[in-house]
Formats: C-alpha cells, structure tokens, sequence
DNA sequence: TTGTAGGCGTTATCAC
DNA sequence: GTGATAACGCCTACAA
C-alpha cells in the first residue's frame, strides 16, 4: 500500500499539486467548488499530508521536547512528573503538537539528548522540568537561544521562562501556621541537594524559625533520596536522635515514609508526631492516617508551562514570563492545625 | 544564529555536499584525510545533520508512538503505566529511537490520534498499552498495514505481535495455591470490564475453583474504575455482604484499597481476610499490612515490546511474534500462604 | 483563481 | 574517492 502524495491528489483531481496544497491550508483564495472537489478526492484517496515534508519547509516540526532531568525511570515512578506530564500532554493534544520524550541513563546524558533534539531540528523546544542546581542545559539553550520553559527555578539564572510555585513562601508559611499551632520541635525530611527547590524550602522553614526566634540544629534536616528505603533510613535517623513534634517531608512519598516509621518506633501520629507532605499526590489522601500536605497545583504547572512554551514558539515577540502558582494547604489526619 | 547546513559545510571544507553527507554515514569508500578534515570543519561550525531531512529522504523517522487506550492523565497516574514506559524508554534510548506521546481526551480519540501519526509519517510504528476490548485501532492497524506491537492481547486478533503475560495461568496458578493453602470463601476485585485482561484473569480464577469444585458467586465479583473511591465501594460491597476469606484485587491499586476498606470494617488483614494484588507497584512493598501480589514484570514487558518493534522496523523479513512474559507470586503480609 | 518553478536539507545514483 | 544531479513531499513566491 503505498503513501498517497500530493501530486497524486492532484492529478485524480485535475488541478495543480499546489493547489492541492493550498486546500490543505484551506486558503481562502480558491474557489469553493475546486474546494470541495479536491476534498472530496482527499479522503476518497486516503490522503494525509506528510509531516515531515511540511516540517521540512517549514522549518517547524510542531513538537516539544520534554525532559525530566532525572533517569527517565525514576521520573517516571514519581507522581509529581506523571502529574506534570498530564497537563503537558492535554494542552499539547488541543494546540495539536507532538510531544517528544527524552530518556537517558542518567542527567549528564538527558540533557546532552535534550539538546540534541533541538539541534537536529527534531523539536521546536523543551519544557524541562525539576532542574538541578548548576544547570548547564539551560546555559546552552539560552546561549544557543533555543526555546525552552522551565517547570521549576534555575539557582544561576534569574527571569527566564518559568512556571513555579514559590516554594520559598509556601515553606515559610507552612511554619509559620505550624508555630501558631504551638508546635516547637522541628525535623525536616528534605528531598536530593542538587533539587533547587529544596534549597528554597528549607530557606522559608529556616527563615520563618528565625522570626520567631527559633532555630534548626542540622542535625535535624535530613537530606534523602525519593526512594523509600531511603526515606525511611532517614526518618529514623531523626526520629531517633531528635524529640520532634512536627516532621516536614518535602515530598508526599518521604512524608509517607515518615509516617511508617513514626509508627513503627511506637509513635502516635499525628498525636505525638505531626508529619506534613509536599504536593498532593493523589494517593496520600487514602493512606491512614491521611497526608495533611502542602498542595502544589502540579497538573496546572504543566499546563502553564507548555502554553507559554508554545506562545512562545508562535509569537515571535513574546519571550515567555515567569508565572509563579500559588500553593495550599491541606489539612488532613497526620498533622493537626489548632 | 542560522542553522547550518550540509551545504555550509561542504562550502567550508571544500568540498561537495556528497562528500560531507558520506562523512556523516561514515562511508568507507572515503579517504581518511578529507574525513578528518571534514569532520574537523563540522564540530568547529558546530554542524548537526537535520533528521527532518534525513526522515523526508530516508522514509523513516527512527520514532514510535506510544498508544495508552485511555485518557492520558488516568493513564499516567497508574504505575503500570510508568512501568511499561521506563522499559520502552530505556531501549528507545539506547537504539536511537524517540518516543511520541500521543494524548488525548478519551479512548476514541486517542486511537484516531496515533492512527494518524502513522498516515501523517511521523512515527514509524506503534507501542500499544493495555488494549480494551473489541480493538477497532487494531483492525485500522492491520488493514493499513502499519507496524505495532500490542503490550496485552487482542480479544479479536489472534497472533498479532505482542507481548504480554499470562494473565489467565496467572490467575488459575494463584488460586490453586490459595485452596492448598485452606481459603474457602474468595471474592474478585476485578479492574474495568472492558480491559481484556480482566476477563482473562476471571476465567483463570474460575476455572480453578471449577476443577476442585468450588464455583463462584457473580456477586462476590466487583468490577471497579481504577480509581481509590470507586475500589473502595466495591471493596466495601463486596466485604460487607459477602463472608470472605481471601480477596484476590486485579490490580495493586485496588488492593490497597481493599486493604483499607477490610480494616476500616474491623477485618484483620490478613488474619480474617486475606487480600492479594497484581502487579507489584513498587509502592505497595511498603505498605502497612504490605501487599501480597502476583507480580508482572512490567518493565521487562516494555522492553521487550519495543525491541520487537525496533527489529519489524529494521528487519522486513521478521514480522513479530508472541512473547508471554511469566509472572511470579510475592507473598507479603496481606495474605499468606500456609 | 490557478499553475510554474524553486527550494527546504538530506541521501542515492551515476558518472568521472 | 569524489562530484553532479535528481529525488523525498510539501510550500510559496511569482506569473498568468
């Protein structure tokens, strides 16, 4: 079964192979009964235009890079970049782009193939998501003047295009509420170092702690891994060098971890313990006792960020904002405001 | 800054663009000297082969759609998903291919969406997740002519390339084991109705009971959306109206709620009821009671999936073939085995 | 309103 | 070994 081209639409129907073209754009300079009949030939020969070939001329592909700056696996096994990628793939399905996703072994090698989709011309731009500190992708990007939107916040660049939540107030209030609910001793189950937004959390907690002339040993943050063995090692470690009454997870799955071991060590949640996630994974609301967290609008993220990204492509005058989200706090069973 | 091309290239180093397009296959019928001096001038004007070009003369894209059969953001949310795309990912990555997400709203649309990558000619083939029943995209698929793999299994089509796992021996080989080891009472937590591996698992579950004469009672099976709410009343129908001993969950998802449920009305897992899920997310390991599960080795699926894809692509003479994956049962703590 | 011609960046076929 | 030349399938001036 052969590919039906252009040029055999346009000899079945009698005209031009540009004319063909032009009622594939539906240009409004042809007259309406070449119109239907060229149309009426299209679908009777299963005609598709190439992308590829319209790619080609154009010098568009009408793709978009997605890359999750952590091996594709982990990422993937983490709720926050399936939620991410929801809102990405809705608005890409309805501005009828193509998403492209970038796999490697590992974040030195993602991001070389990241770029490389753009200098092979095989996407338009990136959205990347969750960067690391010291993020030699967008130096290039910025440097190569590629199109690209940032789920996250780069630590060296300020005022590119971005959508955030601010994860600096969203701590800083978190503890402030926590500190009118006469909770005193904190712990803190921070997520990777290299995450830039853990950076910013444990600035808001530290900084919210010092108004309220407190202070947080370092003994009492532990940096993890998102797995949970690693979490629960860490959670131990905390819960069993450091009397604590409130423990923030920075994410929903080490505050789920937390939680176990708080448990397991014979602590009453959140009567003795208090434990707070961050982000709202769906599941955290089923578990027992339910996630109080902090929820971080992550499927509207994605979809910000992609419609910026795509303004972007399509406006050549416009050259992306930061838009930062606002966050909520959820007040479920494993920690109780009064 | 302006792309630059085979042409500038060739300008550069003088020499023809023939001469530079050999330099980047790699020819051997070149000298080693204008190679060298070739390849030289291309890093230093930082030359990248176009693949639009490339795909437009060579008739292929080197990229494979991946087809979810259901909307997206429910797709995505579900680690099976996660799972199958890590392998995909991982091979993808390492034999130069890339990855098309193909979203959209619903099921009908998501099927008209990957056919269409296919006509248009942006991908080369199709992965195909978890296939529903009375499969019309695999009939478009065949017709067409168009090269995909099924992760699952056709109820209508028989030997079509696929790859999937035994869910009926699965299922039968679970509940042997359960009536040795004394369960009497069983009720199914059974996915939706129109995943094919549902009815697969059913017919395992109640062969098995058939040939040590047992039967089961069609309501003390619950079909259920995978989602918490909708497994939780179905869990909750079931256990309250029926004595159970052993809960069999088609999926990990819908035993952890089942788990609860059991728990909330005063069951003791696995004491009273034991309950076993498929699948084995990684999450539900660490669960509290953790799951007993089938497990299906997902990601080896993927893997498996794609590299039969890759080899219909680029061999003409291999047409696919059926691969059945064989599963494994994980004693846990939510039921166990005596 | 429609057709002709040239080009998008490659590769492949022939020559030399 | 290397260079013209003609595709690949489409779009877009420019003409008519």
């Amino acid at each position: 079964m052969k590919k039906v081209t252009i040029k055999d639409v346009a000899k079945e129907a009698e005209v031009s192979p540009s004319t063909v073209s032009r009622v594939i754009s539906d240009s409004p300079n042809i007259s309406k009964s070449t119109k239907d009949k060229v149309r009426f030939i299209m679908d009777e020969m299963g005609y598709y235009p190439n992308a590829i070939a319209r790619s080609l001329v154009k010098q568009k592909t009408r793709s978009i890079g997605l890359v999750m700056s952590r091996p594709t696996d982990r990422a993937l096994a983490n709720p926050f970049f399936s939620g991410v990628i929801q809102g990405i793939a809705a608005v890409a399905q309805e501005k009828n782009y193509s998403l492209l996703l970038t796999a490697a072994d590992n974040y030195e090698d993602e991001y070389q193939e990241a770029l490389k989709q753009l200098k092979v011309g095989r996407v338009d731009g990136l959205v990347l998501l969750a960067s690391r500190i010291n993020d030699d992708l967008i130096k290039q990007l910025l440097k190569n003047n590629y199109p690209f939107v940032l789920i996250g916040r780069s630590q060296e660049y300020q005022s590119i295009p971005r959508v955030d939540n601010d994860n600096y107030k969203a701590a800083y209030d978190l503890i402030i509420k926590l500190i009118q609910s006469g909770y005193k001793e904190f712990s803190i189950l921070a997520g990777h170092k290299d995450y830039v937004f853990t950076g910013d959390r444990l600035k808001g907690v530290i900084d919210a702690l010092k108004e309220n002339d407190l202070s947080l040993d370092p003994d009492r943050i532990e940096f993890t891994d998102f797995t949970f063995e690693s979490a629960e090692k860490s959670a131990y470690r905390i819960l069993s060098n450091h009397n604590t009454d409130a423990l923030i997870a920075f994410d929903d799955l080490l505050g789920m971890a937390a939680v176990q071991t708080a448990e397991s060590l014979g602590f009453s949640v959140p009567d003795q313990i208090g434990i707070v996630g961050f982000n709202d994974h769906t599941l955290v609301s089923y578990l027992k006792p339910s996630l109080t967290t902090v929820k971080i609008p992550i499927v509207d993220m994605g979809e910000r960020a992609i419609s910026m990204l795509i303004k972007m492509l399509e406006n050549t005058s416009y050259n992306g904002e930061e838009k930062i989200i606002p966050t909520e706090i959820i007040e479920r069973e494993s920690l109780k405001f009064k």
